[in-house]
DNA sequence: CCCCCCCC
């Protein structure tokens, strides 16, 4: 039997084997349908844009199938196009969905990848069964999360549960209540969902990480950016008329969208950023309680994950999640949204808008865990997270001079460390030699009392001898600036080339010679480990740049680190 | 209407 009918809608459905498959809704004019199938022999129709929206097929040949749950598809395995969509002009009458036996439509088209033209535009599509009766839930469109707006009241969302918080409570000035949040995904974006009161005695039990539903008839509002991370300028918000149906029919929509950094990457990533992480892991602590600044008592449980990168970096949960978190046989753990933190060089913090995930269905985690039970396990990993027990007070801070002055490091309370690769373009010889008390401990300046005695005032004596001591005054510099910087003794002594005795005696008998070391320091490269502090002198409080060590540079580390830089200025540049 | 993201 021919049918004659108007296209009103093609969609592309992913595949990730064979050829692609085109999805059609057609009309009659009265109804559309949007379950046929184009048999993939006439693929050329829509990819030659012969078959397009608004034109008139006629159905020589269709052969209709049953899925397993009952609904029925329609493929159509010849056809023809009668009438172009040129020639048809636009839409054809206004057909409305199809419901042959009151049920949802036979096939349901996944959301629309946007919210702009094309698959979004024209395609209805029927909440499910299990759709509450009353008739407007059951006639707005299923549109993409990414097109929701506070001016716009009818509509459904279909999406999947990637986070769903506890129930809270809360007490303030302007009252008191209860609330859980959740976030939803669809194909098109992400929004996240509060229930207050009423509204979490109703849908607290209904909403299941990982599930779908149809959501409709919530207000929407500004995002207040400050608390969220999630890619969307509103957040919804229930309310007594909203309605949550589950969906059954869900493979379409997107599961969780993991964009996984390698655990050895995270050196290179900037204090702060929230990143996604899978590793195995290789241990776990026990839980243990703690206070927290403000005197809440929370559970916390720290992990170590590795991954093919052979590092390891720590993670700690929180709360429940910690409570819960049973690591006896490594589980492969995925964690969405954790916060990267420079303590103990390079560590990561659950939030509470993570998720974390202990064997995850999704290939990452099988490929670690294959991956680690073949050979991963032997390997001797290097943790990014400096602890007491492996001696390391942490990672290398590493920073360009321009950095330590854009972050104003050093200006908080605390003293702040970093490491740069620079070469000395000055270093000051006057004043940089001071005669020092001669006790082991003390190393005071010392008054020559000109008469073959020097006095020490902490020590409250006089020596018949002092000893030289290095206070060395001198600019650093790398390709983005420079920073005056002071070395005592040890450090000074390691950048002149010479004990700080030795300057000394040379300052008093060759003067040419003593220049000549300052002279052989300049233009010199090392790597300077530094410490910013506030100090107040004169009273004037400025922070000051004290060396602690230098090293010889490793030109091969270096050059690392300087494509790094180089690739994250561009980075920036190009933003 | 919440908005806590903690500890070493």
């Amino acid at each position: 039997m021919s049918l004659c009918c108007v296209c009103q809608n093609i969609r592309q459905i992913s595949s990730d084997l064979g050829p692609p498959r085109f999805r059609l809704m057609m009309s009659d004019g009265l109804h559309s349908l949007a379950s046929f199938l184009l048999a993939t022999q006439l693929n050329r129709l829509p990819e030659e844009n012969l078959l397009e929206p608004h034109c008139v097929c006629m159905l020589k040949r269709t052969v209709t199938n049953t899925l397993s749950d009952g609904r029925r598809v329609v493929i159509v395995m010849d056809m023809e196009v009668m009438k172009s969509a040129k020639e048809t002009g636009g839409k054809i009458g206004t057909p409305t969905p199809y419901n042959s036996d009151g049920k949802t439509s036979p096939l349901c088209f996944p959301a629309a990848r946007s919210s702009g033209q094309g698959a979004g535009r024209g395609f209805m599509k029927k909440t499910p069964m299990m759709a509450p009766s009353t008739s407007q839930a059951s006639s707005t469109k299923v549109v993409p999360i990414s097109s929701l707006n506070p001016y716009q009241s009818k509509w459904t969302i279909r999406a999947r549960v990637t986070n769903k918080s506890n129930i809270r409570t809360w007490s303030n000035s302007k009252g008191e209540g209860k609330l859980f949040s959740f976030e939803v995904v669809d194909e098109s974006g992400e929004i996240r969902i509060t229930a207050f009161n009423k509204e979490v005695d109703k849908f607290s039990s209904l909403i299941e990480q990982g599930k779908v539903y149809y959501i409709s008839k919530a207000s929407l509002k500004i995002a207040n950016k400050q608390y969220s991370t999630l890619k969307n300028d509103y957040e919804m918000t229930l309310h007594a008329n909203t309605s949550i149906v589950p969906c059954t029919d869900s493979q379409d929509v997107p599961t969780m969208q993991f964009d996984f950094v390698p655990i050895g990457e995270l050196e290179n990533r900037d204090k702060d950023t929230i990143v996604d992480v899978i590793g195995v892991c290789k241990s776990a602590e026990d839980v243990s309680r703690i206070t927290t600044k403000n005197s809440r008592e929370v559970s916390k449980r720290a992990l170590n994950l590795m991954d093919t990168t052979g590092k390891v970096v720590t993670v700690t949960l929180w709360g429940d999640e910690a409570e819960k978190f049973d690591g006896s046989e490594q589980p492969v753990v995925a964690i969405k949204g954790a916060r990267l933190s420079d303590f103990g060089g390079r560590s990561l913090s659950a939030l509470f808008s993570s998720t974390v995930m202990v064997n995850p269905d999704i290939p990452a985690a099988f490929r670690l865990r294959a991956w680690y039970d073949r050979e991963g396990y032997a390997l001797n990993s290097q943790s990014l997270t400096g602890t007491k027990s492996m001696g390391s007070s942490g990672k290398i801070n590493w920073k360009t001079l321009s950095d330590v002055k854009d972050q104003q490091l050093g200006q908080g309370e605390k003293a702040e460390y970093f490491s740069c690769v620079a070469t000395v373009l000055y270093s000051r010889k006057e004043n940089c030699l001071y005669q020092a008390c001669p006790s082991a401990d003390c190393n005071k300046k010392v008054i020559d009392q000109h008469n073959g005695l020097y006095r020490c005032e902490k020590c409250n004596r006089e020596f018949p001898n002092f000893k030289y001591r290095l206070l060395l005054s001198a600019n650093i510099a790398d390709f983005g600036d420079n920073q005056w910087v002071t070395c005592f003794q040890e450090t000074a002594e390691v950048l002149l080339g010479h004990s700080a005795e030795t300057l000394g005696q040379l300052r008093d008998t060759d003067e040419a010679a003593f220049d000549e070391v300052f002279q052989k320091a300049n233009f010199t490269t090392h790597i300077f480990k530094n410490r910013m502090k506030l100090e107040t002198y004169n009273d004037e409080t400025r922070v000051k740049a004290t060396v602690i060590d230098i090293q010889p540079v490793d030109h091969r580390e270096y050059s690392r680190r300087l494509l790094n830089n180089i690739h994250k200025m561009a980075i920036q540049g190009s933003k």
